[in-house]
DNA sequence: CTGATACTTCTAGTTAACTTGAGGTCAATA
DNA sequence: TATTGACCTCAAGTTAACTAGAAGTATCAG
C-alpha cells in the first residue's frame, strides 16, 4: 500500500499542485500550510498538504482572503486526517460564507437581465434608474446601491 | 421637471454614492468615470455617474477586478444615457462572467457540503480524498484540483 | 470682501498576495 | 570527490486598489 513516497520535497508539490515554490513558502509563512525538516533543514509535506492547497486555491478563486482561508483551516488539523467532526465545523461555516456570496452575484446578474427587458438606465420602470437620485433622500451613502450589503443594485 | 443640480460636485457625488473623494479622483485616473470641469477647475460629475459608481461596486463585491470593469464599462457611454443596445452588449458578457463565478461557488458549496457526508478526506468514497495523488499521474498542475477551470475541487 | 470650507494636484504610504534575486547549502550522481 | 540542480533564508520589488497628507486655489455665505 505505500510505494508512493510518505513526504514530498517542496518541488513536488509545487508541480503536483501547481503552486510555486515561493508561494508555498509564502503560505507557509502566513500559517496556511506546514512542513516538517529534514536534517539538512529542507521542508518536506504531508500529503495531505496537497488537499489543503486545493482548498485554499478553490477558495481563493471564489475571493476569499488567505486571512479568511486561514481562519477556516485553522480549525482543520494539518498533522493528521481532519475527523467528521472537524470538516462539519468548516462546512457549516463556509456554506453560510458561500451562499451569501451566490445570492449577491445572483442579485448582481438578475438586475443586469431584468433591466434588458426595461431598456435599463433610461426607462423610469428600472430599479437602476429609480435608485440614481431618489436614494439621496435617504441620506449619505445610498445604502441602496450597495448590494452585498443591501438588496439592490 | 429640474429644482434638482444637473452636475454634481465631488463631495456631492462621495456622499450620494459612498464612495470617498479619493476613491473617485483615483477611478478618475483609471478611466472608469469621468468629469468636466468648471472654469475654476473642479470636477462636476453627470449624474449618469451614480449609476457607473453603483455598477462598478456591485461588480467589485463579487471580486471583479477594476480592469475589468473598466473593460466592460467603456462599451458604455459616459456622457450620454445608455441605449438598449448598449445595456444588452454589457449585460450579455456580464453574465457569461457571472454564470461562471456562481458555478465556481456553487461547486465548491456542493463539494463541501458533501463531504460530510462520506466522512471526508478520510474515506475513499469522497472526491476530495481521490484527486489528492492520483492526479500526479496526469501531469503536473493537477488540473482538476482547480474548480474554476475544470470540474472537481 | 473676507473667511470657512470644499476643492485642486502631487507624492508617498498601506495592505494583500505574491515574485525575484542574491548568496549560500544539500543531495544525488558520474 | 566533484558538480549540478534542488533547496535554504532574507530582503526587496510588484500590482491592485486605495488612503493620507501637504500645499495651494475656488466658491459661497455673510
Amino acid at each position: 500500500m505505500s510505494h508512493l513516497p510518505v513526504r514530498l520535497t517542496i518541488g513536488q508539490l509545487a508541480e503536483r499542485s501547481g503552486v510555486p515554490h515561493s508561494t508555498l513558502r509564502f503560505y507557509e509563512d502566513r500559517g496556511l500550510i506546514h512542513s516538517e525538516r529534514t536534517a539538512g533543514n529542507q521542508r518536506r509535506y504531508h500529503r495531505a498538504t496537497l488537499r489543503r492547497l486545493a482548498f485554499i486555491s478553490a477558495a481563493q478563486r471564489v475571493g476569499l482572503t488567505l486571512n479568511h482561508i486561514h481562519e477556516a483551516l485553522s480549525e482543520l488539523p494539518d498533522g493528521r486526517t481532519p475527523t467528521v467532526a472537524d470538516w462539519t465545523r468548516l462546512s457549516d461555516d463556509w456554506r453560510m460564507e458561500l451562499d451569501t456570496r451566490i445570492d449577491a452575484l445572483q442579485r448582481l446578474r438578475d438586475r443586469l437581465t431584468s433591466c434588458i427587458g426595461c431598456g435599463c438606465l433610461s426607462l423610469k420602470s428600472c430599479g437602476l434608474q429609480n435608485d440614481d437620485d431618489a436614494m439621496a433622500a435617504y441620506g449619505p451613502g445610498s445604502a441602496m446601491l450597495r448590494p452585498a450589503s443591501e438588496g439592490g443594485m
